[in-house]
DNA sequence: GTCTATACTAAGATAGAC
DNA sequence: GTCTATCTTAGTATAGAC
């Protein structure tokens, strides 16, 4: 479909690799021409600093993550909406990992992208909010309407920081895609005790499909 | 007690100020010495870079850490053991709250403070296991034996991770005593689907405790 | 122990030729 | 659009006098 990139292309595509390789921080703007084998000067003419650079790869993180994510309120059962949920964003937080593994320093160092960041999240806790809701009215969890928003925030803030909490337990900063999708499997333990005993077969069901994910096996108890 | 501090102690002392106000990563050695009033030279005598004053100060860190929490196992009961769990983690937390704002970052500076810092957590661990113990045969809790460990991690993940979140919620980087405190509210939710009937209200109690310390009025649902 | 002065380095960024 | 060459800056670190 699109078989020349075009050097700008080049230049997002390769950082995104390298960020995820070696770390936002360690990866310079040099490094990133070298790897391309093109000047430092070249890169410069196509973005203004390394900040523009991330802005770029930011917005098409955003661009998947809205494309990937089914319509809300459609006809999906609730179970399946959650599923889904947990599928998009750990898969894009796998392919963008360098960015969940500082995200503070990262937003720290440029208000422009904080400030899409928050946007961004405002429309992911509408909805998690969203898909808690229904998964309340279909009866899978039971759990008090007014607890619905701090138990999004507790979904958010482990999904958020799984990759950083990995990295500071590690003995190296070895993250690997199974090492991502056990954080599918905390997220799922968060719903556990909430869970309607009608719906247990079918959390543990996907506790299963994630544990495969996550290179564990099946039988072991979450 | 001890009256003139030597500088190798101010040192240590105006960096976590600095720290804190400023964030780790934008306090330099030169603002170190310029804040004291001393010589970039003159630091550099008592420390050999920046990252020697980070050990010092994780040093002093883990020190009052071991100091305030309470022997493990004695005749205390369960609930308090938490609540001094999470008095002695969230005030810690609070007073070295640039260390926790970009855990990885600082860790991944540094091998050999990663190794301390996760001797550290192992220890911590061990003790929210103890703890979590603790409850379940006190019949505070009601949770399976064989999530104990899981659960475990769980809680220190969102404890960890409380002000990352939060700097990456806040439109700027305000983070206050009480903000911090309203960390010990998230651990408590977690808490809640699993506790017992009859130990609701020492747990409701206990979450008003830290309402009020997280500056919000305690009427509020969590 | 402390200072002044200075050197080193790495990263970010630009000018001007092609 | 791309290159070569170069500049700037800031942060780290050391030498040697006092």
């Amino acid at each position: 479909m699109e078989k020349k990139l075009r050097t700008k292309d080049k230049i997002v595509q390769a950082s995104i690799e390298l960020f995820n390789a070696q770390g936002e921080r360690q990866v310079t703007t040099n490094h990133i021409a070298a790897h391309l084998g093109i000047s430092p000067g070249n890169l410069y003419y196509h973005f203004r600093n390394k900040e523009d650079i991330l802005r770029h790869i930011f917005k098409e993180y955003t661009r998947l993550l809205e494309s990937r994510i089914q319509p809300p309120g459609d006809s999906t059962e609730a179970l399946d909406a959650l599923a889904n949920y947990l599928d998009v964003v750990f898969e894009l937080m796998w392919r963008f990992h360098f960015f969940y593994a500082n995200l503070p320093d990262i937003l720290a160092r440029d208000p422009a992208l904080h400030k899409e960041y928050q946007a961004v999240q405002e429309q992911v806790l509408a909805r998690v909010v969203r898909v808690l809701n229904a998964l309340r009215q279909a009866g899978v969890v039971e759990m008090p309407e007014q607890e619905i928003s701090e138990f999004a925030h507790t979904i958010k803030l482990v999904v958020t920081f799984w990759i950083s909490y990995l990295k500071t337990q590690a003995p190296e900063q070895t993250i690997d895609q199974a090492s991502v999708y056990q954080g599918v499997l905390k997220v799922l333990l968060l719903f556990k005790p909430y869970a309607s005993p009608a719906a247990m077969p079918r959390i543990l069901q996907l506790q299963q499909h994630y544990q495969r994910l996550a290179g564990l096996p099946t039988s072991m108890s979450v």
